[in-house]
Order: C-alpha cells, then structure tokens, then sequence
DNA sequence: TAGTCGTGGGA
DNA sequence: TTCCCAAGACT
C-alpha cells in the first residue's frame, strides 16, 4: 500500500460526501456526543434507510441525553418497535440514564467503552467522530475494505485495528472511519465491488489479484429450525388484552399478545403468520379466548398501531383483523 | 468463543 | 423463493 491511500480515501470522503441526519460535512464541528451515540447505537446491524426516520423521531421527541434518561422505559420502547434487537433498546435507557447521572458522554474511547451497549466498535467511533479521538473503529465494512486492501481472507479484529491505526492521520479518525464505512457500503460491497470506481484500488493487493470478492472468506452459515407457538386473542369492548414480554431474551421488555410456550414441534392449530428471526423461524397460530391470562392492559383497537408492538406481533394482529374481516364479509 | 438477539430490502 | 446481510454487543 503507498503511504497516501489514506490520503486519497479521505478526499474521496470529502468531495462525495453523503448528508446524513446524524453527520456534520467534513472540516465543520462534529455532531455532538448524543447524536453519534444514538446513531451508532441504531445502525448496529441496521440499515441507513431503516434508521433515518427513526433518529429523527428519537431527537425530535428527546432532544438531549437527560431528555431520554427521564424517559420512561414503556416510550423509549415503543419508539424502537420495529427495529430489532431490542437489547439496544434497553441498553440505550440504562444509559442515557448513566450519561446523565455523571454530566455528559465520557471524551475517549476507553471511558466510552464501559457504557451500556457500547463495545469496541461503537465506542471508537463515538470518540473519533464526535471526540476527534484518533481511535480506530472497525466494524464489518471496515473490515472487509482492509482485509481487501492486504489481500487478508481471514483477518482477525486485532490485525484489522492494526491496519486501520497505520492508516490513522492525527485528528481526522472520524472522517477515515466514516471514509472506510461509506467506500465499504457503496464501493467495496461485499459482493459485486466496483473496483473501478474506488480511490484505492491501486493500493488494493485484492483488486490485483484479480478475485477481490474472495476477501474476506464469508462465515460459514448455520441451519435455521423452525419453531411454533400461539398467541392468544382476547377481545372485550373494543379492545385486546396485551402484555409485556420478560425483560431479558428475545423481544425482551416488548409489549406482545399473551401465547404459549413456542416449542420445536409443531402444534395443532393452523399457522397465520410466519417470521424469521436471526436464529430461527417460527410459526405462529392464533386462537381467541376469553378472559384475561396475566399481567396486562386492554389497548382499544383503534391505537393498536401506537401499541409498541414488535413486527411479529403487528403481523399477527394484521393476520387476525384480515382474517376476521373476511370471514365477516361472507357470512 | 460461539450462541443469542430482529427486521426488511435486494439479488 | 431463498439467501444474504446491514455502522455489533453481550454472555
């Protein structure tokens, strides 16, 4: 690689630089603490597009880190539906809440890191970005970019870090890591890369070798079971019975329709809606009954949308109404 | 360390 | 239809 790569991909950055909600253009102040934070935390496995109208949401309605910590868990919740991982969700309350309690975001990365929900990814572009911390932050794009840029079809975190950090000119981390994310999303994709586009690709010991799409080698992927469950319907008076989910586990602390067990096997009730998660599949029936199971509320029909409900649950209710409505029209 | 944890869009 | 995968963190 020539010593000014670097120098190429952060002017690249530059004259085709991408307005985000949550970015400032290059050479003007960086965002404050709180957008970067709540950016980063969003896009963790999230794309731009899903994220964009969310943020401004979150900021519009919370506009400040102490704002959101006096939120209470029930809104922050229900403004994240949709979104997944929901872990992020409750990690962003717990803290906020932390931020708050000590007077603003901690300046390095180090300090960042012990937040909840911040690992080394996010805390390093936190403090590169908004800090100008020259910090290395590498997720999967940035990975891929680098393990190309070396020719590297198994890199490790460490080996990756390394690289970024010689690639490192003092102050600019924030921009070099936002250079590598976008060169990795729009350029070096990870299949179909369009070397001849790219500032680097002389640099590129991958584009020399004629099959950069070989690096990095992909993970090796897993079976995904399917399961089965059913939720249950219960209606009086225009309205539904609703719970909310264990904190912990999946879609923990969402609001739900109350259900069985999901098992292995598969049950005897006709599947209305099937859903894939990152682990498995899972199918689920609907059944109606008749009085209340649990803790709960009655949510009126007409505000189900502002329910907080998480997709398979929107899924579910969307099955159930369709289905009703169809069934009423022929009889 | 490998499994857990969502969702939607594009190929 | 099916598969891949997107600014990861936590345990």
């Amino acid at each position: 690689m020539t010593a000014n790569a670097s120098e190429r991909l952060l002017q690249h950055y530059v004259d085709n630089f991408r307005r985000l909600p949550w970015r400032s253009a290059p050479g003007t102040p960086p965002p404050p603490a709180y957008r970067v934070w709540l950016s980063e935390i969003m896009l963790q496995q999230t794309t731009v597009a899903a994220v964009t109208p969310r943020f401004e949401r979150f900021v519009t309605r919370w506009p400040t880190v102490e704002a959101l910590a006096e939120a209470k868990d029930e809104d922050v919740l229900s403004e994240w539906a949709g979104l997944g991982y929901y872990a992020r969700a409750r990690n962003l309350i717990a803290c906020a809440r932390k931020v708050a309690r000590r007077g603003g975001f901690p300046e390095t990365a180090a300090d960042l890191r012990s937040l909840p929900g911040i690992g080394d990814y996010t805390s390093a572009a936190i403090a590169a970005i908004a800090f100008g911390e020259d910090a290395a932050a590498v997720d999967t794009n940035v990975e891929r970019v680098v393990a190309r840029l070396h020719a590297i079809d198994r890199p490790t975190r460490a080996q990756i870090e390394q690289l970024v950090r010689d690639m490192l000119r003092s102050g600019r981390a924030g921009d070099l890591a936002q250079a590598l994310m976008d060169l990795g999303a729009t350029i070096c994709r990870p299949k179909n890369p369009l070397c001849a586009s790219c500032p680097i690709a002389a640099d590129c010991a991958a584009f020399a070798s004629g099959i950069p799409e070989r690096f990095p080698l992909p993970k090796p992927k897993r079976v995904r079971p399917l399961r089965h469950g059913v939720a249950y319907w219960i209606e009086q008076r225009d309205c539904v019975w609703l719970v909310r989910r264990p904190a912990k586990g999946l879609l923990g602390g969402m609001a739900a329709l109350p259900g069985s067990e999901w098992q292995d096997g598969p049950l005897p009730v006709r599947p209305a809606v099937r859903h894939i998660f990152t682990h498995f599949a899972l199918e689920l029936g609907i059944e109606r009954r008749s009085s209340a199971i649990g803790d709960g509320w009655w949510q009126p029909l007409d505000t189900l949308e502002d329910a907080g409900l998480p997709t398979l649950y929107r899924k579910a209710v969307a099955a159930f109404l369709t289905d009703r409505s169809s069934r009423r029209r022929a009889a």
